[in-house]
DNA sequence: ACAGCCATGTAACTTGTTACATGATTTT
DNA sequence: AAAATCATGTAACAAGTTACATGGCTGT
């Protein structure tokens, strides 16, 4: 939701055409990554489907002006009082490929995570190109990336630590024999 | 595409029915959200038509087991040995949101950072029911939410250090006097 | 003339996810 | 008999994302 959001917040500070917000978009949210002008689009389309903007003015040179409605102020306020909380209760897919990866018996789960270290190891020496004392360099974007980074190094380290040299590295076959309960029947299968 | 190569590199085990594939994915992936039943239909209805899985045989009781091709054990190697890096480039909504909430000139920041933290903080708690030295109570999902709230904890403190009270807190108005360039015409536009 | 950016849009697709329909079987 | 659980599936949608078509304007 952070597109949707981000670019509706940007419209309730006054209205933008399409290619302005994407610029603005990009310019707070660091120009590290550029968002896709398409996606600016689409995404006006959903708001306006939404009744969250309306398509406003064609200024004087051809500008296709949003507005944000008043729904779509209610949804930004609403947006930024709740806690982002339980989206971010989902699924991560390193951690999922990790727990998995852990549960594979022909896998070496401790060179799936040397991988992924590596590869936010080169992540991290990417995000510090100038390790000056410039505050301003470290913008909240990167900070954000540096922070993540180092946090899914440490907790790598920690799987490592506790999980795989662990005693148990469990004990995940494939449970074959599933006491029968529920629906299939059809005379209990005609095939096989 | 966690829960995708997830159920793929389940099926590299050996052959399973949709429900017990279900209970194999949540059994690995630890206990604390379970996947919906109907999510394992689905993807596994569009794992068979890219290929990398094949409907096998309804068992004698009516199961409708699906086997893996060969396609989806080089799909599921290709998972493992590669980095999940890109995808975790991404955008991220609590990073987007902060980022866009710094900009917002009506709005204090710093309570949008107080109520990420207070939720962050609840997460917490309720992460560590038993506070005990036992190793094997946290999981690798669990222990991955723990490491993730912290960084994100530590990360909306530096935010609050650095950027929020540094001595530039930006200048983000709407740049509202773009030099025009493209491709808007029609005599400038008839409207307005 | 032509490259390159400004600008608007559309079509298509992916993954994730939920709600619902249907029905069998087991437990209470 | 009713509740719970096992089981298979479908329909529908959200959000992100990319590729492409189209065309104008500006600087070289």
């Amino acid at each position: 939701m952070s597109v949707k959001f981000g670019l509706l917040a940007i419209l309730s500070e006054g209205d933008c055409y399409g290619y302005q917000l994407r610029g603005e978009f990009d310019r707070r949210t660091g120009a590290r990554s550029s968002l896709n002008v398409g996606q600016t689009y689409t995404t006006l389309d959903r708001l306006e489907r939404d009744g969250l903007v309306e398509r406003g003015d064609v200024n004087s040179e051809g500008h296709v002006f949003y507005r944000i409605t008043q729904a779509g102020r209610l949804a930004v306020t609403d947006w930024l009082d709740a806690a982002e909380a339980s989206a971010r209760a989902s699924r991560d897919d390193l951690v999922t490929k990790i727990a998995i990866a852990v549960t594979l018996p022909g896998i070496d789960a401790a060179a799936v995570i040397a991988t992924e270290r590596l590869a936010l190891l080169d992540r991290l020496a990417a995000l510090t190109p100038v390790p000056s004392d410039d505050q301003i360099a470290a913008g909240i974007v990167d900070s954000a990336a540096r922070f993540k980074a180092e946090g899914e190094l440490a907790w790598l380290d920690h799987v490592e630590r506790t999980i795989l040299t662990g005693p148990v590295r469990a004990d995940f076959p494939l449970a074959q024999d599933i006491p029968r309960r529920g629906r299939p029947s059809a005379q209990q299968a005609a095939t096989v």
